[in-house]
DNA sequence: TATGGTATAATTGTATACAATGGTCACTGT
DNA sequence: ACAGTGACCATTGTATACAATTATACCATA
């Protein structure tokens, strides 16, 4: 019997692709400075490609909304507003009650893996209460796994490019971030509890309401991030 | 007075932007078929360009979700499925019932361009009902302002990614899109005077069935499609 | 005939060269 | 001193050249 052709599955990508996701990387993680600006020559000399890979790679994450490129000047990091974060989560929310009322309607509950995320956030609360890195993958994590369990692949397309907003818009606020075991855990329980037991609608209900409700803190951090 | 510089309105475009413009057109209104193969250095002589705008188009158009290039081989125009069309319009549905809540709950209903939009949706019928071009865009038109109006901007930026989307698969059914002046004016009318008189919640209900009424139309000529 | 391998063509991927644009800054004239 | 001008520099925009990969056609062989 034949080993199975691995190469069908690693999806081939291109300096230009790979280029956007390191670029990508970066930007989630806070690495660059909002509003900052960077140098196609830069970059390219940096990870030793070629100008065209960078050049490519930078119109793939302005279509993604994480970078702008003022045509003629330069390509900055978006500065995410408070008005942007409203927006978003906004948007993130209604997704998210979509997925909500599909994954139960259907009986499709990841209940596993979102027990897994689950005991991953309050492990990185518990390990490292003041490094909130880890909470942030694990809670992203859970509702991620939700919205791929709905089984709608361009819902879990247009969640992603909010994903890696939020992540950016966190990594931003992690100082600011009160997340207590209690308040954290306690919320996504009652999340799970809702899906377990509680109507598509309520699942719908439970989960738009999560999101709205995390919009002041991060606008209120934006706020005084924008004005310094 | 000095007249405005009108240069300061007028976004600065490149080739490489120019020609993701030309080719979306092109694709969201069917004059590529699904699935057939786009060259590069084709497009490039037709529209007089080099390669590189075009390979910069391509990886722009496939972060749209409208092409997937398949690395090292070709990029080929998307070609939806029935299930495509249903996560489609789900997630609209979605995104449109948040914004109807919004712009219900905020008095910013923008009765003027909507009742525009339905007087052309009208005309169209009227003055052609074989061609249904006009009435795909004046449709979309009416759900657009919708959407603009809730002031959500990051909304607007998903919507009109789906939007690209269905227009594309409208386009390719339109021979089948049984529309008359009474059912579709009937049913607009009726979103209209639920924007009008009802509660934030009953708009954003009426506008996310109104999406999701449509998918199996859709759904089912694309099955024929596909099956071709 | 079917299979498989090799040379060749066609296409994409990447790098580099050159053009064009915008910003900086010294210089000039009032 | 200050506004305006122009040369220069840094950076981006575009085209072309070359490398790498994949597809095709042909021939040899079983």
């Amino acid at each position: 019997m034949p080993l199975i052709e691995m190469s069908q599955f690693i999806e081939a990508r291109t300096l230009g692709d790979e280029t956007a996701r390191l670029v990508r990387e970066h930007i989630v993680y806070g690495n660059y400075a909002p509003g900052s600006r960077l140098s196609e020559a830069e970059v390219a000399s940096v990870l030793g490609v070629s100008r065209t890979c960078v050049r490519e790679a930078f119109a793939i994450l302005e279509a993604e909304g994480l970078v702008r490129r003022m045509r003629n000047r330069y390509t900055q990091i978006v500065q995410f507003t408070p008005r942007d974060a409203r927006e978003v989560m906004q948007l993130r929310s209604a997704i998210e009650g979509l997925c909500a009322r599909i994954v139960v309607a259907e009986h499709r509950i990841p209940l596993e893996e979102l027990e897994r995320c689950l005991a991953g956030i309050e492990r990185a609360i518990l390990s490292n209460p003041v490094d909130r890195r880890g909470y942030v993958e694990h809670d992203l994590g859970f509702h991620r796994a939700l919205v791929n369990a709905s089984g709608n692949t361009h819902a879990l397309r247009h969640w992603s490019l909010l994903e890696a907003q939020i992540h950016a818009m966190l990594f931003l606020v992690l100082e600011d971030l009160d997340v207590t075991v209690e308040s954290t855990i306690g919320l996504h329980r009652a999340l799970l509890e809702t899906l377990r037991g509680g109507s598509p609608e309520d699942a719908e209900q439970a989960l738009s309401q999560h999101g709205l409700s995390v919009i002041h803190c991060i606008a209120k951090r934006l706020e005084k991030e924008n004005v310094l």
